[in-house]
RNA sequence: GCCGAUGUAGCUCAGUUGGUCAGAGCAGCUGAUUUGUAAUCUGCAGGUCGGGGGUUCGAAUCCCUUCAUCGGCUCCA
């Protein structure tokens, strides 16, 4: 017999070749058939693998992302069987499970074409297999049998993939009339795939390079109840709601016109304001932390990035240089902030006591994004980054950073971005040729980041080797309605642009050393700021940021000027409000008002004007009572105060 | 840039196999109504069906091309 821990400690005895499944099934008919992978001595496998030694185990229900993943996995598999039936000679690439569904990356072969058209088909075939309950099995076999299996069927990206595999760790799953290379698991078979929905189709370049041919990817998910992928649904088309170029439209704060040119913005009046509101905020953040203002101009010359390196980078990438029509003298539409910034410090000599430098500036820069890369204000050609350029000392760079990840956490706060992650990025250890900078400046960099974020109680994933070249970052990752992670703020040691602009400081030695740069912005770009804050509010923002505070509502004409005055008193008070004098029932007013988010509505009527009060009903949440409109102005003031502290 | 899809009034969408198919709702403007917490009623106006070519007796509808948008891929200083 071997022994069996279970997760609670609890530990059975069991014959020996007994599967996971089986040991389910012993427990509760019931579990077995919501169990779809298991971890087996830290390892996730499938369910039907025989346990033949003393083991820890941990079965798998929906809830456990493992289980999901042998559910999509498995589904991806039953897509590309149902593509090779409707699709003979078809080739696959990968058909991995991902966060929410599944892919498979296909080759239709023969000039065919698959479209968005194709696919109720494809998913009628994949609940006919499904159906028929079709077995997973795993097998094992050599590099060249698998090569064999796979020539013989013309599939060359398998055998590209079979290539890089080591002998001896091979594995083929097969179900009904499909085999496929892969590393598993699967679930037992197909019959709990019960829920199908092919989502689109998109192009994928094989193994995500350019240069290769571009595979046709499907995308799609299942479940194991038709409620669950219902409800999946709706929360799409839910999300589709508060897509900010939809919103940006319906609110007026943004739009975007093919004469000016493609990822332009145009800032409505509102959208302005509601921009206005966070430069003003962080403006006065950015004071009280020691930060200096500076602005610098919109273009440079085209020598001042040859300096920085980004010419030679991207440069050819970029909107190109235009030239001065006398001495042609060539300038860029600055692509970014900091070589202005470095010969700000140049501009005099600094002395170990003026570091911290901390430069600032809402600086807009220009960037050739490719066309298909743009993506209403999360990704345009024209941008206001909050950038900051921190020149310090060596030994200040940990605290620089805190100070920095102190402001991240502070601001996210203030506009209630509660759910963001953050990466830490380093060099890769087996490539540290192409790095700038000393081993020992990176060591340390790297190690202040970390302990940073640490002592500020970050969590944080480390990935090495995504630094860039000239030294490491910590990126603040947001999601956008539908789960598009997005990158927000960052943080960056340069050791690059102080060398290649031969920053200097003189030490208390009397020695000019070189300083250490930290980029650094918070909201990244005020657009794709904005975008996600839209996103994540769906448009009724916090009452410090939106446009317009208020708006009043006379019940009929015969109390306009009441409500005049009181409209005429809080725009006085520094209470962006509206007025809605239309010759519309109260009804009326109150849900066109309630639509446009503005957070408060006051009502005025015959009572109102009698005694000279507001009926306050704040924005989806109904009536607050009466009160002076003095006290609604005190209400507003105090709830802004609550909201944001400096 | 690449693959696929889409493009009809300010917005959301109808327009069957090419033949009164240029429509509706909302928004806008008229007029009436003077309203008590999420849609009052009437009338009017509004589109060379993204642009340009072509096929046809006839094109919103079919073909080509171009622009833009959407979903991805690649890229993102």
């Amino acid at each position: 017999m071997i022994k069996i821990t279970f997760p609670d400690g609890s530990v059975k005895e069991f014959e020996p070749g007994i599967s996971s499944l089986e040991i389910a099934e012993q427990i509760s008919p019931r579990l077995a058939g919501e169990v779809y992978a298991a971890t087996v001595n830290n390892e996730v496998r499938d369910l039907t693998r025989p346990i033949y030694a003393d083991a820890s185990l941990v079965l798998h229900k929906w809830d456990d992302e493992p289980a999901r993943h042998a559910f999509w996995h498995s589904s991806a598999h039953l897509m590309a069987e149902a593509l090779e039936s409707i699709y003979p000679g078809i080739k696959f690439g990968i058909g991995p499970a991902i966060e929410n569904g599944f892919y498979y990356d296909v080759d239709p072969g023969d000039g065919r074409v698959i479209t968005d058209a194709d696919l109720p088909a494809i998913e009628k075939k994949m609940k006919e297999l499904a159906a028929e309950n079709l077995k997973f099995t795993r097998r094992e076999v050599s590099k060249k049998e698998a090569m064999d299996i796979f020539t013989a069927k013309g599939d060359e990206y398998k055998t590209e993939l079979i290539g890089e595999l080591e002998d001896g760790s091979i594995t083929l799953y097969t179900q009904g009339n499909f085999t496929d290379l892969c590393r598993g698991p699967h679930l037992p078979s197909t019959a709990p795939i019960r829920a199908i929905k092919l989502l689109n189709v998109a192009g994928a370049y094989w193994r995500g390079n350019e240069k290769n041919k571009m595979l046709t990817r499907i995308y799609g998910i299942t479940y194991p109840k038709q409620k669950l992928l219902d409800d999946y649904l709706v929360f799409l088309e839910e999300a589709r709601k508060r897509d900010h170029r939809r919103i940006g439209r319906e609110l007026e704060l943004f739009t975007f016109s093919p004469h000016v040119g493609m990822g332009l913005p145009l800032w409505m009046p509102k959208g302005a304001e509601l921009r206005q509101n966070l430069i003003d905020f962080m403006t006065r953040i950015l004071k009280k932390r020691g930060y200096q203002i500076v602005t610098t101009p919109h273009i440079g010359n085209v020598n001042l990035y040859k300096t920085s390196g980004h010419y030679e980078k991207y440069g050819k990438d970029s909107f190109q240089p235009m030239a001065t029509p006398q001495e042609g003298e060539q300038f860029m539409l600055k692509p970014m902030n900091c070589p202005h910034h470095c010969e700000i410090y140049n501009a005099k000599p600094h002395s170990y006591k003026d570091l911290p430098f901390r430069m600032a500036e809402f600086g807009t820069v220009y960037r050739y994004e490719q066309s298909g890369e743009l993506h209403g204000l999360t990704r345009v050609r024209s941008f206001t980054q909050d950038d900051a350029h921190h020149f310090c000392r060596h030994d200040q760079l940990k605290e620089e950073f805190k100070s920095i990840i102190d402001l991240v956490q502070f601001i996210f706060k203030a506009v209630n971005l509660n759910e963001y992650s953050a990466q830490i990025s380093l060099r890769d250890p087996d490539n540290r040729e192409k790095y700038i900078g000393s081993d020992e400046n990176w060591e340390k960099a790297e190690n202040a980041i970390i302990e940073a974020a640490g002592e500020k109680e970050l969590e944080t994933t480390v990935v090495p080797g995504e630094a860039a070249f000239y030294g490491p970052k910590l990126d603040f990752m947001v999601k956008d309605a539908i789960g598009r992670k997005w990158q927000l703020g960052t943080i960056q040691v340069d050791y690059n642009l102080p060398e290649r602009f031969d920053l200097t400081y003189n030490g208390s030695d009397n020695q000019k050393h070189r300083p250490v740069m930290i980029h650094r912005a918070i909201f990244g770009s005020l657009e794709r700021f904005i975008a996600v804050l839209i996103e994540n509010t769906a448009g009724k923002f916090p009452l410090w940021l939106a446009p317009e505070k208020a708006v009043v509502l006379p019940i009929s004409e015969k109390f306009n000027d009441y409500a005049r005055k009181v409209f005429d008193f809080l725009n006085n008070s520094d209470i962006c409000t509206l007025i809605d004098e239309r010759s519309e029932k109260i009804g009326k007013k109150i849900r066109d008002n309630e639509l446009k988010r503005i957070p408060y509505l006051l009502i005025i009527g015959n009572n109102e004007a009698v005694n000279e009060t507001v009926s306050v009903r704040r924005q989806g949440e109904g009536d607050r009572g009466t009160m002076k409109p003095e006290e609604f102005a005190d209400l507003v003031r105090k709830e802004i105060a609550g909201e944001i502290t400096f």
